[in-house]
RNA sequence: UCCCCGAUAGCUCAACGGUAGAGCGGCCGGCUGUUAACCGGUAGGUUGUAGGUUCGAAUCCUACUCGGGGAGCCA
């Protein structure tokens, strides 16, 4: 039954010629059939004791004369298989050891039980197949730049902390779909060709449509309104485009987002969905990305915290809070916390240079505090620029404008002070786009929501029961200066049987990036497009 | 659009006005239980680009390019 593999003699000569010897004819020996089964990585606990073939990558190799450690990667998890030279591996030996980082293989061989080693289980390997070779993998195990891993993007995936998130991220999809589709929405797919901006003002792509300028959508909002008239409950879901001139960790030029609208809906029903969806998403994630998380290091106590009811503020509420005293003090414990761990830090790194350049450190001790004071200098950096922007945010928020939106560091604020998402509503009406419905209560105010993750991750959700009325709409149309023709067919529905109705908008990527705990939205979407990023 | 930081070997970094180096990765050799394995050997550079200061520039100055972070704006 045992599959094997030619091995390849490693002499010095004819290197080239014999490499593309390689290349040109195959070396697949196939072992009869049903003889023995393949696996998935993830399934290894229902075979041990059996022989089965795995079949994935090489992601790290160790070898000690006669004896080789092969980690296979297989897209399901990771197995460490183990090559020991004997008769029956002989043939492939030289080969197993000499196999460079991300080769493909099928390794066949018995299942053992083994809790030391990653996975649970380890392979004693009988035979081996090379699929296609890899020489000079550019990603190895040790710390790289994040300028060289994004332009590695294709092959950064690969890597273990990579694969984690975008397991997540199926599973966020995943569950957006479900939650919508098990509550009764229709689906309705918008156009990514959009013909006058969705929220007026802000930077959209132009796109040239046969000598036609057009743009690239950055919300389908006013197509799901249009929808909700005909199926009542409905979302969208799909990429968003926003030429932002942004460069931070928050921000990239496309992303993915859902946005449910609801016919008869108004703010408190609109309020009462988004809580709901987000408790859905937190309780899916934690059920079945636990493990993924602690591999993040994510802190998942807080995660589980997030139950209901979300806290609930108005747009004037948050103003008061921001300019009162909780403000200032939250944010000058945190001066005084960050600048003590800058001195920590500081000293840290001065033990650590000078044990590193000390005699008789042996050099994977070295390795272990080179890398340590490497991610202390990150993190030094870091918090200098967070120590330097602290003074301004509490100006910021001193002297926040009442009729003012907030800005990323006020949500922040708001956000940390409280340990569940934080609801902000009622904003004043000349902050917020044209469409927005003006409150009963405050006519100077809109019925709005916008959902704050904690741990200062920010807005993600932004939504809003929607104005219902003609002749004020039409009246916001005219106090933006927007052109009532681009708007006649979003017009209509307010002229045959207008109802209220509401929706939001979530976003993909910072739902994901505060689910895992990540520092950069860049790690959240597998091909990431940034202000001068759009490579790979 | 504005502010701050950076660019040295394939990668991560050191050299701080006086002969460009280390570790990893690569290649060659050794080692039967490794976990970022280890040990020995070896190859690898127009210091982002263009100018300037200087006897002498990776190092100082100017501009530009690219990248990182932040403000504004935002999911």
């Amino acid at each position: 039954m045992v599959v094997h593999c030619s091995a390849r003699s490693h002499t010095a000569a004819d290197g080239l010629r014999r490499r593309l010897l390689w290349v040109t004819i195959p070396t697949r020996i196939f072992c009869a059939k049903g003889d023995d089964m393949t696996s998935a990585i993830k399934d290894l606990h229902q075979n041990v004791g059996k022989t089965v073939t795995l079949q994935g990558w090489l992601y790290h190799r160790r070898d000690s004369g006669k004896i080789a450690f092969l980690v296979i990667r297989d897209g399901t998890g990771l197995c460490q298989c183990v090559v020991t030279k004997n008769e029956q591996t002989e043939p492939f030996f030289e080969t197993a050891r000499r196999l460079g980082q991300e080769s493909s293989l099928r390794v066949t061989g018995t299942v053992r039980a083994d809790p030391k080693q990653v996975g649970g289980h380890e392979l004693d390997v009988t035979g081996l197949e090379v699929i296609g070779e890899s020489e000079n993998f550019p990603i190895t195990p040790k710390p790289h730049g994040i300028d060289f891993l994004m332009k590695n993007r294709h092959l950064h995936f690969r890597s273990r902390r990579q694969w984690h998130i975008l397991r997540v991220r199926h599973t966020l999809i995943d569950e957006i779909r479900g939650y919508f589709n098990r509550n009764g929405y229709t689906l309705i797919d918008t156009p990514i060709f959009a013909p006058a901006a969705g929220e007026g003002s802000q930077t959209l792509f132009t796109v040239d449509y046969f000598g036609e300028p057009v743009y690239l959508a950055q919300t389908g909002q006013l197509y799901v309104e249009a929808a909700c008239m005909a199926f009542g409950k409905v979302y969208c879901f799909g990429p968003t485009f926003r030429a932002e001139k942004s460069k931070t960790r928050r921000h990239l030029t496309e992303f993915w987002m859902v946005e449910p609208e609801i016919a008869y809906a108004e703010l408190d029903d609109v309020v009462a969905v988004a809580e709901d969806f987000i408790c859905s998403i937190v309780t899916r994630v934690l059920r079945e990305h636990r493990a993924d998380l602690e591999f993040l290091g994510r802190d998942i106590a807080a995660l589980e915290k997030i139950q209901k009811p979300f806290n609930r503020v108005t747009h004037a509420e948050a103003a008061d809070i921001l300019r009162g005293p909780r403000a200032k003090e939250l944010l000058e414990r945190d001066l005084a916390a960050k600048t003590a761990r800058i001195e920590e830090a500081k000293k840290l790194i001065a033990e650590k240079e000078a044990r590193e350049k000390g005699a008789g450190v042996k050099q994977w001790e070295r390795d272990k505090l080179v890398g340590e004071i490497h991610e202390l200098r990150e993190e030094l950096a870091d918090l200098e620029v967070e120590v330097q922007n602290i003074p301004h945010h509490i100006e910021l928020a001193a002297n926040f404008d009442p009729r003012g939106d907030l800005g990323g560091s006020d949500e922040t604020i708001i956000s940390r002070l409280h340990d569940r998402p934080v609801f902000v509503t009622h904003y004043p009406r000349e902050c917020k786009a044209f469409y927005m419905k003006r409150s009963a209560t405050d006519p100077s105010r809109v019925n709005n929501l916008d959902l704050l993750a904690p741990e200062g991750y920010g807005e993600i959700i932004g939504g809003s029961q929607r104005e219902d009325d003609l002749a004020a709409l039409l009246e916001r149309i005219k106090e933006e200066g927007l052109n009532e023709e681009d708007y006649a067919w979003y017009l209509d529905l307010r002229r045959y049987g207008s109802v209220p109705h509401g929706g939001f908008g979530l976003g993909v990527e910072r739902t994901l990036a505060w689910l895992c705990g990540l520092k950069h939205i860049r790690e959240t979407i597998p091909f990431p497009r940034m202000m001068g990023r759009f490579y790979p």
